[in-house]
DNA sequence: CGTAGGCTTGAACAGGATCAAAGAGGGTGG
DNA sequence: CCACCCTCTTTGATCCTGTTCAAGCCTACG
């Protein structure tokens, strides 16, 4: 478990192409895409684009919530703090998903890079703007909500109610169909975060990560090239063990 | 157990106004309230009012979704199951609450009444024509849906990290909360639900949840009249043990 | 009364945590 | 290019919190 220090603010601005947002690479995966051809200009006057490095905080619990973000590409983990330091990580984004859309005048978690980061940022007052011109922009934060939603009732049975082998395989099997509707590979799967990430992610230690890893690759269902790079030649048998089965 | 099917009715029709919603006793709680007096009238003309008993299934995970609903009085509780039974509540629902909207086919989890409850129904499908129609009732349902999300991080935050202990008080004063939102007594908190319940909301056994009650009775945290109310001598007390410290 | 279901309490167990130490890279500077 | 160091990971030994198994208790209800 990580005992968190003060980081740094975060990153500096990337190029800033004419039409930043129409040739967007992520906007098929991102909400950006809920606007037209003719309507997307709307949103490339008010984004600005940024790059953070490993570690550096986007912004943290508690910070006044100005902006909205996407991330065009990198990794990024989404945690919240108890006092005594004790980590809760409540989710993961890749490219072309959103955060910090909040109707409250504090973030309240913290989002940190897991690795090299691009976002597009936007003013939370713009952005509102624009909800109230394109309906079919708030219908798609709201379809992108409920799958949320949807997404976070499974992470809290796996927290509450799988063991520890269930709790890993289900973040690999997570890891791998995410992968996949990026189209990338699914199968050696890519794990960006560290063991520690891991651990708070599904509420263990990193010693029970590290142990359950290796009793995975013992039974087969996992082979480890590198450390951030699992192979599973077993599919099924993993998803069975995520579903308890 | 009353076995529910999805498309029929659930429960017994109860009295229908000629204004239903206009009237709601619950109206100022819920997402109804979006929509001022001389629109409210279009909910009332697609609402269907219901009620069940205690036990008895609303809709189950996997079910069609074809209907939203709006607790009117009661309390509920939604769960999802792991295959060997194992089970995960994922919240408690009062009066006023809003459940199942989802952009997807079927719900993706059960939702079952604690006690006597009454609902709200609306169909699904004509509840999102009156979205296109009212801009303010989908903004407020997006709204509803954050607050949603930021709940459930620190829903996470308690099952991954928090002992037993700490799951306990925190769930008290959620409850004590939630009351008092609603003009109820914050107090001495009604705790509708029975320890099994609580158990599979906070990720332990009844046996734990019983001895850690025991240990805050025996504490002076709190103190129990009957099993369904939690007296709260020292609310503060109560308040640093769910927060860690 | 008597019984059943839910709650509490006790005793033993176990899964994961904690404490400790040894490997494995990877980057830096000599 | 290599030696050193720092951090992350793995592995081992022990501990402890919460689980499991089991028995008794209370209360509502027939």
């Amino acid at each position: 478990m990580i005992r968190m220090q003060p980081g740094l603010t975060c990153g500096k601005p990337s190029k800033a192409p004419t039409e930043p947002c129409a040739s967007c690479g992520v906007r098929h995966l991102s909400i950006c895409n809920a606007l037209g051809d003719d309507e997307i200009g709307h949103l490339g006057q008010i984004v600005y684009e940024f790059e953070v490095l490993p570690r550096e905080t986007i912004f943290r619990e508690g910070d006044a919530a100005e902006h909205c973000f996407n991330v065009t590409s990198g990794s990024v983990k989404l945690y919240k703090l108890l006092a005594d330091g004790r980590r809760q990580i409540t989710g993961f984004l890749f490219e072309g998903d959103f955060l910090g859309l909040a109707f409250k005048k504090q973030h309240n978690f913290t989002a940190e890079a897991v690795t090299a980061c691009t976002f597009c940022r936007f003013p939370l007052d713009k952005l509102e703007g624009l909800l109230g011109r394109y309906p079919k922009l708030e219908k798609r934060l709201l379809r992108e909500a409920m799958e949320e939603l949807a997404a976070v009732q499974d992470q809290m049975l796996m927290l509450g109610r799988k063991t520890a082998l269930e709790k890993v395989a289900s973040f690999l099997v997570m890891l791998s169909r995410r992968a996949a509707k990026r189209g990338r590979p699914g199968n050696p799967v890519a794990v960006p975060m560290n063991r520690s990430d891991i651990a708070d992610y599904l509420g263990l230690t990193i010693e029970t990560v590290s142990r359950t890893i290796t009793q995975l690759k013992r039974d087969g269902v996992i082979a480890i090239n590198d450390l951030n790079h699992v192979n599973v030649p077993k599919p099924e048998a993993l998803a069975e063990i995520a579903d308890g089965l």
